[in-house]
DNA sequence: ATCGCATCTTGGTTCTACCAAAATGTTCTC
DNA sequence: GAGAACATTTTGGTAGAACCAAGATGCGAT
């Protein structure tokens, strides 16, 4: 049973909840409609308890659960500012949570190998149903790639395009989302990766393979490419450190 | 009267923080490492402060966030029951802001669109790697689903439980979180939809082309069957109630 | 025009108080 | 003695005032 239901839009007189409810109800329905707009600050505290005639108690605890969904972006000592949700900042809010899991036994192992699971997914319908856009696309990333093999910092960077890309072929917004999610929180882990020009080497030459295979419609190929790219890269970073 | 206790400079935290922040941080620590027993109740608001010497507000700003977090379940006027965190509650905590989502043009499209892309992936991957007990489990709910065909209501169950092994085969347990995401997000959409027995038989009989395809090793007939088990089933959904 | 200081504004925190509902204890009844 | 009805205590939700410190603002001096 899901109890997280904001279940009822109760303009009738029963059972209140908490007087909070009602306020994040009516500011997030502001800012899903537009009235208050995105990037935009919120009114202050005072302001707002004026407008909703409440205490600033019961603002700052609306403030607070809007903040915590994403809806607002609050930082210590600053206004809170607008955001418009979307899937990412949807996927953003977990990962507080997220980060807690991964320092559990196997997390960071199986939230890769969902990762795996997904672009393997990916690349096999990128082998059937790619059009010349996204071909196009992968070739350009793969070029960008190429060219900041001799800088690993940017190598890195597009590679995460590269992978991106792959992710945008379903046009499906839930999947970039996605992406951004995994890279931001395989990124404290990944990113102690000892890099260098060879490794770069070695990975540009995955991405070419998988590039070529989709390149040829052959998802059997494709996903084979990137099963093990991602998987070689995987062990490379398992030995950097000792699985934590 | 303590004010400034650990206000600043008081240890690694570099930046004055928020206070709750780190009564949020020392309840995380205690329910994670068990001092907080899992389903037990938190201490009294009024207990807490006292142990951490600080005010109430604090405290319960610290345990509003813990709960938007998923390690406590608070119900307006009950005490905040203590939740170990697991990658189901991690998704749950999502459920408000996906539900917005879905609200959306398209939201329920994409959310679905991701689920079929999901499953076709784990049927492949079953019809490839599926074990004995996998095969067995796998053929005991599809068992369950054919006794059911006459009583819609647990014939959804037994649907979702079989759909359910299928996200456990990866031994993976971010998957079967997943999926219990997907039915709590999809099921207020998807319950309307009309049931029949008729309707029921269909669905088995997909079911059993799925099984079936694993049975035989087929990963490309196992996701053929899925896609157009997902799709058809789909349809009728959306010509139930006009696309939302 | 720019820098620097005084001031206002505003979020973070504490405190006190009150209310209503939950939890608990007590008594009364059968 | 068990269970229901009532009284009391706890406890979460809300209100409101006050204070502090840091951001934002404005103004005067250079």
């Amino acid at each position: 049973m899901i109890h997280l239901s904001h279940s009822n839009a109760d303009e009738s007189v029963p059972a209140e909840g908490r007087a909070s409810d009602v306020v994040v109800d009516q500011i997030q329905r502001q800012i899903l409609s537009g009235t208050l707009e995105n990037d935009s600050l919120l009114p202050s505290e005072r302001d707002l308890m004026e407008q909703f005639s409440t205490s600033r108690t019961v603002i700052r605890e609306a403030v607070a659960t809007l903040a915590s969904r994403g809806l607002l972006e609050a930082r210590p000592r600053f206004r809170p500012v607008v955001r418009k949700p979307g899937y990412d900042t949807a996927l953003n809010s977990v990962g507080s949570i997220v980060q807690l899991m991964l320092q559990q036994e196997g997390g960071i192992e199986s939230l890769f190998a969902s990762r795996v699971f997904v672009e393997r997914g990916l690349v096999r319908d990128a082998a059937v149903s790619a059009n010349r856009e996204d071909i196009s696309a992968l070739k350009e990333a793969l070029a960008r790639n190429k060219n900041a093999i001799a800088d690993s910092e940017t190598f890195y960077e597009t590679d995460m395009a590269f992978h991106g890309v792959l992710y945008g072929i379903p046009r499906n917004p839930i999947f970039p989302a996605i992406h951004i999610a995994y890279c931001s929180w395989l990124k404290p882990h990944w990113g102690q990766m000892l890099r260098s020009p060879e490794r770069n080497e070695v990975n540009y030459a995955s991405h070419v393979a998988i590039y070529t295979a989709i390149l040829e419609r052959d998802p059997d190929a494709a996903e084979e490419a990137l099963a093990t790219h991602l998987s070689t890269a995987w062990e490379y970073v398992r030995e950097t450190f000792g699985a934590s």
